[in-house]
DNA sequence: TAAATCATCCAAAACGTTTTGGAAAACGGA
DNA sequence: TCCGTTTTCCAAAACGTTTTGGATGATTTA
């Protein structure tokens, strides 16, 4: 059915061999006879057997990518950028993009990576939604399977990643609050094993810090990185005696539910109270009002991703190890008043 | 490194024939004999290497999907759910989940899908996005590679597909207006060579035309299905002398975009304008107002795809080669005041 | 008792590549 | 002319499965 390499090699009267090598730039193939293959190899149509080729070369020329989808019907702006920047980068390097999803931090989890490991499906791995200490940092390391990772554990492990500073990008973002005068200022978080949490929490514990202002216990929250969930802690923040008159979010969506509650409460959103979020999803520019955040260029983190992953499969040493990128602090009304 | 079926055979002094066997359960295997094979093999992790399998079977076990990514940094919610859904029935039916990445009717889009086509990369594709005329209807059929559409078109090819029923879904919304006393109802829809916008303008037709209302063309506008495009349209539109009491959208996203519009040009939503869309994106709960529109059950519409599709590269038969959904009308305050 | 059937097992081929380890022919230097 | 190089090619092995077409005994049937 499909033209294999003994149909082109049998046309030319030459062996698979050569036509092998021939289309594989080796040098010991006369030019001519190469000129010859490649021109007859492309009329015929012929595509290497990936299957036949991943055999003998026992790599895949995949690299796997796993959805931690935490709700059965999941839906977050963030993943759709992500994966077509994995997608288009891993064609540029030669890869296929190979997905799954499981929910983060479970026996599933577990059990798709490892099918994946020991069938030698794929030959590196993408991971992200990092916790603090992840298991998959462990098995993959044990298992010498290659994988990068974006944002960093504590695990003892020296691997590639990318990571946003997020750090950083909070501290800039509560300067510009404290700088307006702001005193009482609010964070929601989401579970302390995440590695974002411990990176944009400290971020905020530091300001805090450095500002001179008391942290209050109770005006930290934890949610869920969904809207919902920073509806929910926006209520409970927004129902206290003392109102908090700043809000700093962990990510978009979060923010997004605290722009909701605030509205139903009757409280003009950068006015009474300031709210912001982090990530720089598109819905962001258009809530009402639009919402302050710290943006990472997705798509751009996700190519760096594969193409580092793609060097430490082919084992071609990295400039960097580790890539940090600055997120950038946008500034619209829900932080109060501006001119964009 | 692995083991292999090889080295589970070695362990219990059988061939591998019958380890193979044992295995895949057939039925000239002693109960005896199969019971240990399953479990030494379990034990010793023995997982079947993937391309050797593929190799031998001449199918990859993997169905193949192509995100049509308008842009090079796209993003929209609707992927991310359908994804996942795609991801976990296709894990269910044993397919792996091959994804990569084209802007759609472009040639790049055509050179990946040949590629895979050539390459024998993927058992099977699901399409969506289709054109009314959509040249990969007739490649894929003409190649003999098994796929599955959401959305039809109209190529003389019989295909299985599962479509939401755009027209009645636009139909119901349209007779809840027209109820309401909108007499000048705009529409917001896409290129005319989408099928979505087929079927779904269609229904905005009919109802104008059941209800015995005027159709203006200036009425009818033509955006991209981005936000940013259903901003623009809404500019045309309450820019105008007569100003539209309510404009139907082909999509949340553009809807949301009008509503923005809306909101800056001082009308307020739901009472000097109403204003709905599709899909039921998870953003349109959380708008302001919150967005009327019709929902559709992604996830679940991604599964139904892949079970067809596993069932069609199986040569099972089907009960239904067309499967049709229902949208469910979801009314919020975007068309007026409700009690939710 | 011989023949036929049945229950288990297995050797070998095949899938389509890449790679190893030469072989043959052409060439160059003495 | 002869021998060592160089150039160009190739046969065969290997990758890890599944499948084909028996083979071997044991059991039943005639």
């Amino acid at each position: 059915m499909a033209v294999t390499i003994k149909d082109v090699a049998r046309r030319l009267n030459l062996s698979i061999t050569t036509v092998s090598r021939a289309l594989d730039g080796y040098e010991d193939v006369a030019e001519e006879t190469r000129r010859k293959v490649i021109q007859t190899a492309r009329e015929m149509g012929y595509v290497p057997n990936r299957a036949a080729r991943q055999l003998r070369k026992q790599r895949t020329e995949t690299i796997g990518y796993i959805l931690p989808t935490s709700a059965p019907r999941f839906s977050d702006p963030f993943f759709s950028e992500f994966i077509s920047g994995l997608g288009d980068e891993a064609a540029v390097q030669g890869y296929d993009l190979l997905i799954s999803s499981a929910p983060p931090g479970e026996d599933a989890e577990r059990l798709v990576y490892k099918r994946w490991v020991h069938g030698r499906r794929v030959d590196g791995y993408v991971l992200n939604r990092m916790r603090l200490r992840d298991w998959r940092v462990q098995f993959l390391s044990q298992m010498n399977a290659p994988f990068v990772a974006l944002e960093r554990t504590l695990d003892p492990v020296d691997y590639p990643s990318v990571e946003v500073d997020g750090q950083a990008g909070i501290r800039d973002l509560m300067d510009f609050l404290i700088g307006k005068g702001h005193q009482r200022i609010a964070y929601i978080g989401t579970s302390p094993d995440m590695a974002i949490q411990a990176d944009r929490y400290a971020g905020y514990r530091q300001s805090m810090q450095d500002a001179g202002l008391a942290f209050e216990q109770e005006l930290v929250i934890e949610a869920d990185l969904t809207r919902r969930g920073g509806y929910r802690a926006a209520q409970k923040l927004l129902s206290m005696q003392d109102l908090p008159t700043a809000i700093v979010c962990i990510n978009d969506l979060t923010a997004i539910g605290a722009l909701q509650c605030a509205h139903e409460l009757g409280l003009k959103t950068g006015k009474d109270v300031a709210i912001a979020g982090f990530d720089g999803i598109e819905e962001a520019e258009n809530s009402l009002p639009p919402l302050t955040t710290l943006t990472q260029p997705v798509y751009e983190i996700a190519r760096e991703l594969v193409k580092i992953l793609s060097a430490v499969i082919n084992g071609t040493p990295l400039a960097r190890r580790r890539i940090q990128i600055q997120p950038e602090l946008i500034l619209r009304a829900s932080t109060g008043a501006v001119v964009s």
